[in-house]
Order: C-alpha cells, then structure tokens, then sequence
RNA sequence: GUGGGUGUAGCUCAGCUGGUUAGAGCACCUGGUUGUGGCCCAGGAGGCCGUGGGUUCAAGUCCCAUCACUCACCCCA
C-alpha cells in the first residue's frame, strides 16, 4: 500500500458512485443555462501566464502564489487555468464574439487548478460551472445573471443559501474610495496586522475582508462605498435590487464584501450556504465592464460568476441525500459455456433495439448470477441453459415481482413491449 | 506557507494500563436449493496494524522521525 502510485494532493477520483451525481449536476445546469438562453463554450485547460497575471490581478492570491506555471519549451510561461472568466473573454475576443452579435450569452463547465492546501470544500483541482453575458450595461442583465444562479441552487433543492449583494462602484469612484479608505485607515496603520499592512499599498479594499477581530473593529466605522457611488452607479445598483424583490429572490447588501479578483466593477455577488463548513461559497459573480478592453478587445460590458461543482454536491449531500439509481434492464444469465454464443447473440440484438444489457462474463454459479442481477437494479433477468437452447427459448423473469415465463427466442423484443 | 487531528481488511471501526495464532459489522466468494436473486444459516478469502528507527524478554499498543490523509488559518468556487 505504501509503494502504489496515489493520486496528486488536491485531486480526486470520480468513482461511478459519484459520477452519477455529476451527470445529474451537470443535466441540470445545462438544462438552466438553455431556459435562460445561454449557450456553452470550452476553452483549453493552459493558456499564456500573462492571461491571467494581467486579468485577473499581479497581487491577488492566485496570481501570486497559486499557479501551476511552467515554462515551455520556447520559453513561453504556460499556466493551467485557474480560473475561467479570463480564458472566456480571451476567446470572447479572438473570435470577434462581439461582432456576431452584440450581446453573446455563454456558459462553461470544466476543471480548474490552484495550488493551495486541500480541505473541506477546497481542491487542487477543482470544478466551476459559471457563465457570461458579453454586452449589456444594464440592471436587468445583472438580474438575469443573478437570477440564474439562484434558480439553478433552488432548483436542485438547496434551501440554506444567502445571496450577498454589494456595488463597489466604477474605477472612478473605486479610487476616490480607496483615498479615502487609506485616509480613514492611516492612524491605525500600525495596528493593523501585516498582511493588511502591505495591502494598504496596493489593495487597500483588501482589508475590509479581514477576519482579525481587532481589524474588524476598526473596519466598523470605516467610509461606506455605497457613499462614494457616482449617481449612475447608484441607480443601477438600486435597479439591480428592485428587480431582485420583483423575482422574490432573497438577499442582503453587504458593503464589506470585496472580491479577491481585480477586475470587478459595479455588482458584486456571491451565493453562501449554511450547509458546508469554512468554505462556503457556492458561487461567486460580478461585473467586468472593462476587461474585455483590458485584454486588447472592444470596450464590452460583461457579467458573470463561476459556481464550484464539488461545493454544490457538498452541500446537496449535507441537505438531501442522492438516491442512487442503476438503469439496466436486462440481465443475461449464463448457465454453462455452450449458451454463450446465443447468449452473445440475444445481447446484440437486444442492445440494437435500445435496450440496456449487461451479461455475465465471469461464469460464476446461478446463484451468483442471480444475486449480481439483482444487485445491478435489472428489471429482467434472462436465463439461457442447455434446456432453453435447445428448444430455442430463454427463461424472462421479472425481478421485482419474482415471476417468470419460457419466452421463444424469436418473440422476445415483441415481448418486452 | 502555518497550526490541530487521524493512520489497523475494499468500507466503518474495536483492540483495556505493552503479553504470545489480529477482531467485529457491512461488502465480496462458496455452499445449504442436480438451473433461480433479495431474508436466514454455515463456511471461505482478504492485513508487513502508513513507513523507518528506538525502548523492551516482548510493540498494533510507548518514544522519535517521516509520509499520507483530514480539518482549520490565509484566500477563494
């Protein structure tokens, strides 16, 4: 056990236990994004480090400390995605998206990558669901992404969810803020711990996300960003939050809440649950209204958030246990080596016919195969022996109701109509 | 990167203050039924007790180291 090849720290195996709960997961995401009018799009798994250094931040954590980066062979920096808003509005732009259409809706699933230490609700590598609406400035294209976040979390029957909503604002009144932030914070400079410290510099809104109990305090009476919002920001903020209560979704303002990527404007949000533990962020969105400029496109208004796959599935399991389901339908018993070829046979044209077929490969006793065809939830077990390939027929028996019949073999498909 | 917890069968775990052949339940296989599953009964297979070292007449048990897993901090999905 101790010399086996493991896995890599911070990634797991999908067993086909679990692989059904993503299929269902994701049959219902796509399902969502469809009544919503979004449409899927997959980029690569690597792309160029600058993507990412210039998009989504030089001093965020995941730039600074949690990527896997490597140099490739002409030199370039390569860097498996960490995550999927950046890659999306790379190939936003490069395809001339924009020029399609002037309002693209699109929606991703896939594996991202961070080198941070595991735990409960955290993975090196790790799934986000997420979409982007490419085009609108206006309220209700934030409504509309909002509210396919939550339909997607109520739909798959999680009750313990808190939306939490903030505005921080164009970069205009960001940075009248952030002056105002430094002022406010100055006097307690050296109170503050070192991390905040060096992010009074460069990322001072940084600091409003403390957890010290002491820095907490002293956030208190901190300036409000709601009161550095120019008119416009704050009527589109305003309108954002009338059309959420017109759709009776529940949420509170969070003024505090900053996210850790640089390029947010306006909106902010994020979905909690009660369910899960320390991590618990379901998802997390905003507007990006100038990063498509950033990265050498059009000047495009965008929004969007990424949901963390193994989160959700968490916190489903903590609400409602999945019940797990087998759907094959025929079991084909084999009773001695001479039956096999017929038995192949019957296999193939029941499978043509649409059917789900597993048969016995391992030539195990009756009674062992009876029990496997039970355990795999079959509706019927087919029993093929010398006496039923003789008179060419093959024994149905119905495992639920414990029934059987000698059926010809010609007139099985009728049979099972 | 920093802390805490835990490593015994495929899974969940017992194993008292060190004492001789290492245990249970579930799962698996075989049989009880010359060709019939679920329930029951009987039997079987499956462990270098995470790894390395130390103390001891004797270590799953005590000590040290190491690795892995896990939870939490930081931060995020």
């Amino acid at each position: 056990m101790s010399n086996i090849i493991r896995s890599i720290k911070g990634t797991h195996d999908i067993l086909p236990e679990d692989s059904k709960k993503w299929q269902q997961l994701e049959s219902t995401i796509r399902k969502i994004t469809h009544q919503f009018g979004y449409e899927e799009i997959r980029t690569p798994i690597f792309e160029k480090t600058g993507l990412f250094s210039r998009s989504v931040g030089e001093d965020t954590d995941i730039v600074s400390k949690e990527m896997y980066s490597w140099e490739d062979r002409d030199n370039t920096s390569l860097t498996l995605r960490p995550e999927l808003t950046a890659p999306v509005v790379r190939s936003f732009i490069q395809h001339n998206l924009g020029g399609l259409s002037p309002l693209q809706r699109l929606f991703y699933i896939g594996p991202l990558f961070r080198r941070e230490r595991p735990q409960k609700g955290r993975q090196r590598q790790f799934h986000q669901y997420g979409i982007e609406a490419f085009g609108s400035p206006h309220p209700e294209q934030d409504a509309e992404v909002i509210s396919l976040a939550y339909s997607l979390l109520t739909q798959l029957g999680l009750t313990n969810l808190n939306l939490k909503l903030n505005s921080i604002g164009s970069p205009e009144c960001r940075a009248q803020y952030r002056n105002a932030l430094q002022d406010y914070l100055r006097p307690f400079l050296n109170e503050l711990s070192e991390t905040s410290q060096k992010r009074f510099e460069n990322n001072p809104l940084r600091i409003l996300d403390t957890k010290v109990p002491h820095e907490i305090d002293i956030i208190k009476n901190a300036p409000n960003i709601t009161d550095f919002l120019t008119h416009e920001d704050q009527a589109h903020f305003n309108s954002v939050q009338s059309f959420l209560n017109q759709l009776n979704i529940p949420f509170t303002c969070d003024p505090t809440m900053v996210r850790g990527l640089d390029y947010y404007t306006r909106t902010t949000f994020e979905i909690t649950s009660s369910a899960l533990g320390a991590q618990d962020a379901l998802l997390g969105g905003g507007r990006y209204d100038k990063l498509v400029e950033t990265l050498g496109g059009k000047a495009t208004p965008a929004i969007g958030f990424a949901a963390g796959m193994e989160r959700i599935l968490l916190a489903l399991e903590a609400e409602t246990p999945f019940e797990s389901y087998d759907s094959t339908d025929i079991y084909m018993v084999c009773l001695d080596e001479s039956v096999l070829s017929v038995s192949i046979d019957l296999a193939n044209q029941l499978r043509q016919a649409g059917k789900s077929v597993k048969m016995e490969t391992l030539r195990r006793s009756m009674k062992a195969q009876m029990r496997e065809a039970n355990r795999s939830g079959a509706t019927y077990a087919f029993i093929l022996g010398e006496n039923e390939i003789q008179n060419k027929t093959v024994v149905i028996k119905k495992l639920k109701e414990g029934n059987q019949e000698t059926v010809l073999q010609t007139e099985i498909l009728e049979k099972l109509k």
